[in-house]
DNA sequence: AACGAAGTTGGTCGATCGTCCAACTTTGCA
DNA sequence: TGCAAAGTTGGACGATCGACCAACTTCGTT
């Protein structure tokens, strides 16, 4: 392996992790797993981390900062889109924006997957236990996001305090995460859409 | 151990299996594990299960029968107490059962933390990965009755297909443990659930 | 009482796990 | 150029895992 400083090192082992993890689950993401995925011998993992738990620690940070940044985009690409986007009602806004979060879960269902075991592994571990709230607290800042550009493009302030709101949405979206993890169709999960949009929308004040 | 048939020994393992998934998570049900619990030799294992696989398998589909049990039963609990339900609004019914799911869910976080370790594990194993899916149509069936219960004690018709309206009422109940289990904000969560519960109201029709 | 079937279990196998060490190579500075 | 620091790695450690076997005990039948 060429040479390269602790925190490169570092860096292409946590990758590596989330790509086992993804592809494999966390149980298969074993140090020796991780290491060859990294293309790596298996000597260099503690010499960039202390141990296993440290790795993943550092993982589910990173994770974190992308996960919810896909379904952003998705929304971004949304309203951009002029085929997409021309003149929408707010509730039909909401429901392109979840469709878009569905799409990206049916197009890489190991990433999330691997957010759910992580979080779920986590919550068993002393030193990790801590992670999975914040976690949720990055979650519900992209919901926030999202809902601020939803208000700004549909022209409409909200009638509830935003942060219940968000967390209503991250709770939507986890729902539909874990329904089609298990059922695997996405017909059958997309047709609640709309319920789900016209319940947000209706919380919703049209500005005058 | 003090002899007994397969039957009975299969159950017993069964049961230390969900005991110790729900206290220390499935990657610490080992088979010594199991057996230590249920109070057997390791050996009394294999004679009992053909493999690890073959248990995890048992429990699954038993935990399946009895979990969303828990939410009917609380539902039960609430239309026959006279001093939680006399005469409210659907929409305030509906907000108690989820309220009862919720507390449920406090009140034994292992039970549901067990089901979804359960389900994400069996969805990385090949031999189980028909598992979630069943577990899912059980699901879908428990809203089902329990929306039936509601339609009778508030006297409505619901206005869009039932099994949708159930999936989305799974994906809601979902999204809530998830949540909770990596927030343990139980008012936090509380606060979205009259939110939720206009939603499904909204989409009911009151019989003349 | 005899005997095959059913149930029980201590001990062990090979595989895999996280972790660590000592030997080695390369780098940057004096 | 010399040498300490930083980076690299083959190999091994004790522990734990799922699985299995052969010896043992108990039961039901005749």
């Amino acid at each position: 392996m060429s040479r390269m400083n602790i925190e490169e090192r570092r860096a292409a082992l946590v990758d590596a992790a989330l790509r086992v993890i993804a592809r494999d689950g966390v149980a298969a993401a074993s140090t020796r797993a991780i290491a060859a995925e990294a293309g790596m011998p298996l000597a260099s993992f503690h010499y960039a981390f202390e141990s296993r738990d440290a790795l993943l620690r550092a993982a589910v940070v990173k994770v974190t900062d992308i996960d919810y940044g896909h379904a952003e985009a998705g929304f971004h690409s949304i309203i951009t889109d002029p085929a997409l986007f021309s003149e929408v009602s707010l509730e039909e806004l909401i429901r392109l924006t979840f469709d878009a979060y569905l799409e990206s879960l049916v197009n890489d269902p190991g990433r999330e997957q691997a957010m759910l075991e992580l979080s779920l592994s986590s919550m068993r571990n002393p030193s990790l236990e801590h992670l999975p709230a914040e976690q949720y607290a990055t979650y519900y800042q992209s919901a926030l996001r999202v809902m601020a550009e939803w208000e700004e493009v549909a022209g409409i302030t909200w009638s509830m305090p935003t942060t219940q709101i968000a967390q209503a949405v991250v709770i939507v979206l986890d729902g539909i995460t874990t329904n089609w993890l298990a059922t695997r169709d996405t017909e059958s999960v997309r047709a609640t859409l709309p319920g789900f949009a016209a319940m947000f929308a209706a919380i919703a004040d049209t500005n005058t």
